[in-house]
RNA sequence: GCGCCUGUAGCUCAGGGGAUAGAGCAUCGGACUUCUAAUCCGAGUGCCGCAGGUUCGAUUCCUGCCAGGCGCGCCA
């Protein structure tokens, strides 16, 4: 465990003690013990941390809460916690300053844990399974995927440093209507290019990417047309849809985000899946038939209506191999699963949890990021798009534009059900306004402070070698005060699924940190103050590196 | 009509049952003979959408309303 969250842990538990020998001599009973909750306060002013333990406690005990504070802090025994004062202030609150040493040994741990810095095991290894993107593969991925892979690829490097077994999944609808009909469209297009007159599909692909997937088929298969039509369409589906699977993965590399497994749903038909969930929902007595179809009772586990599955044609709705799907995931071992979806399908999910349910499975063991719009500017005014007219910036597009760096940090800085306004002009202007350079500057910055050290033949020093007492000044101890919250950090991040946190946290940090460059030198100081600064600087370069890598952001050494 | 998300400073957004509600940008004023001024320091700004309710305490939780966005198929 970190030692600032080893340091809360030991001084909840003097409270925790306190308040039981409270009890005991004033005669207190206390039925419903409120948990004991320590914060960084916001007001410097108001110590290193604080709790409101006594306000809490004003409904079991009935006295004043600072009344309650008093007797508190009158039992209270802060041996070994680094504790020098306390005081009782306003409504009740009880704030803790700390000793200063603590913060030095936070530096050591950070040279001793190197990359590990910041990790846990909060998540205690738990199998989570996390679905993002999975975006139909029969054309270019959009800003909302793109905005999904940044979160999804983050979450799952946050909830890995929180101590949970992540994989990351994408799921290609492969087999479904759309797939059909892009097979259709890339063969009607190959057939105009042979000179055929065809008719092209009503809802097919009219977009010109397909006219460029049919050049290059007829390329690469010039002898399609002497199949049967059957054959023809069955292989454009498949050729098509794996076409744009490799293009997916090769744009989601370029973004720096890959999966652990791409899982197609032509296996679940092959594997006769869909047969299988459907016979255990059936025996289960989830199902019925109506109208020729067979019906799921979702309303049952709390949908508002139930649910088609097998169409009065005999064709599967999307539900079916989805729900075949999750039921896979469970399969192979997963405890909990987690899917980011676009706002557009927010209303999908008391089916699909419903579906959970009724495959046995408790329904807290599956859980839905609904994503929120992306509104694409630029120089503040709206990118006008048209799906229909197949005028839309893809995903590729505003990478090619504004760099995988800018368009990371861009997505992560707001949570996932804040709507987003990314302005293109502005991410790749080299201003003020652009926070990923002001991060990156700031790691740059730190690698010509050692760059400088190293060339003027300053040995860069251990922490256990420097005299870090020699850090007073405000600035420095505020960096390592921001230094140590980052085990923190991430279990909040983690458990409440939002990645903005340690997008923040790393603007924060950064902030920090050029606060501190213009107020404290490090070369050139008087020989043992250098060194522990060099101490310090090394700590910030190594956790601005952890964190602009869960970000994936890369971490520059010159700008 | 029903459901989900949002409403906080001029703009973009954090925060969140508690202390004087924050940051960036924009605006204004300062700081480079010294490790990168893509930086720092200072200044002003708020019926936290409206109205009720719960609470010792609500901007935060609950209900209703208003506004914006998105959904509501035997489509995927």
């Amino acid at each position: 465990m970190s030692i600032a969250l080893e340091l809360q842990s030991r001084i909840k538990q003097a409270f925790l003690e306190a308040l039981n020998k409270a009890a005991a001599s004033e005669g207190w009973i206390i039925e419903n013990l409120p948990p004991i909750e320590l914060e960084i306060p916001k007001e410097k002013s108001h110590g290193d941390l604080a709790t409101n333990l006594a306000m809490q406690l004003t409904r079991e005990i009935k006295q004043a809460p600072r009344r309650i504070a008093e007797l508190l802090i009158q039992h209270l025994d802060l041996t070994d916690t680094f504790v020098e004062s306390v005081e009782v202030a306003g409504p009740g609150f009880i704030n803790l300053w700390l000793n200063n040493k603590w913060l030095y040994k936070v530096l050591k741990d950070i040279e001793e844990q190197g990359d590990a810095y910041g990790r846990s095991n909060y998540g205690q290894g738990k199998k989570v399974l996390l679905e993002f993107v999975s975006a139909n593969p029969v054309g270019p991925m959009n800003v909302v995927n793109a905005r999904a892979a940044a979160v999804g690829d983050t979450l799952a490097n946050i909830m890995e440093a929180a101590g949970y077994d992540v994989s990351r999944e994408y799921y290609v609808n492969d087999a479904g209507r759309q797939a059909h009909l892009f097979g259709l469209s890339i063969l009607a297009r190959y057939k105009e290019l042979a000179g055929l007159e065809v008719e092209f599909p009503e809802d097919g692909y009219p977009a010109d990417y397909v006219i460029e997937l049919a050049k290059i088929l007829r390329q690469e298969v010039p002898d399609l047309l002497e199949k049967s039509q059957e054959e023809q369409e069955a292989f454009c589906k498949r050729w098509g849809t794996d076409r744009m699977v490799e293009q997916q993965k090769a744009d989601l590399a370029a973004f720096g985000v890959e999966f652990d497994l791409w899982f197609r749903e032509r296996d679940l038909h092959q594997g006769h899946q869909l047969d299988e969930v459907i016979k255990f929902m059936q025996e289960a007595g989830y199902l019925y038939e109506e109208d020729g179809a067979i019906w799921f009772a979702s309303t049952r586990f709390g949908d508002d209506k139930d649910r088609v599955m097998v169409k009065s044609d005999g064709e599967p709705t999307y539900l079916t191999p989805d729900v075949a799907y999750h039921w896979n995931k469970y399969s192979r071992g997963f405890e909990h699963l987690i899917n980011i979806w676009g706002p557009d399908h927010h209303g999908y999910i008391a089916r699909m949890s419903a579906a959970i349910q009724a495959l046995g499975y408790p329904a807290d063991s599956f859980e839905v990021i609904i994503l929120q719009l992306v509104t694409l500017l630029r120089h503040g005014e709206k990118v006008r798009m048209s799906k229909r007219a197949g005028r839309f910036i893809s995903m590729k597009e505003l990478l090619d534009e504004v760099g995988k760096d800018a368009a990371r940090y861009f997505f992560l800085m707001r949570a996932p059900d804040s709507h987003l306004d990314f302005d293109m002009a502005l991410a790749v202007e080299q201003s003020q306004e652009n926070p990923v350079y002001y991060i990156q500057y700031a790691h740059a910055r730190i690698c010509s402070i050692l760059r400088q050290a190293e060339e003027n033949g300053v040995k860069l020093p251990m922490a256990a070698q420097a005299d870090l007492n020699l850090l007073q000044t405000e600035a420095e101890i505020d960096l390592i005060k921001k230094l140590a919250q980052l085990p923190e950090e991430i279990i909040e991040a983690a458990e409440r699924r939002e990645p903005h946190r340690i997008a923040r946290y790393c603007y924060e940090l950064a902030s920090t940190f050029h606060s501190f460059y213009t107020h404290c030198r490090v070369l050139g100081e008087e020989e043992a103050l250098q060194e522990a600064r060099l101490v310090l600087v090394q700590a910030t370069k190594q956790v601005l590196q952890i964190t602009l890598g869960i970000l994936g952001v890369s971490a520059p050494e010159q700008m």
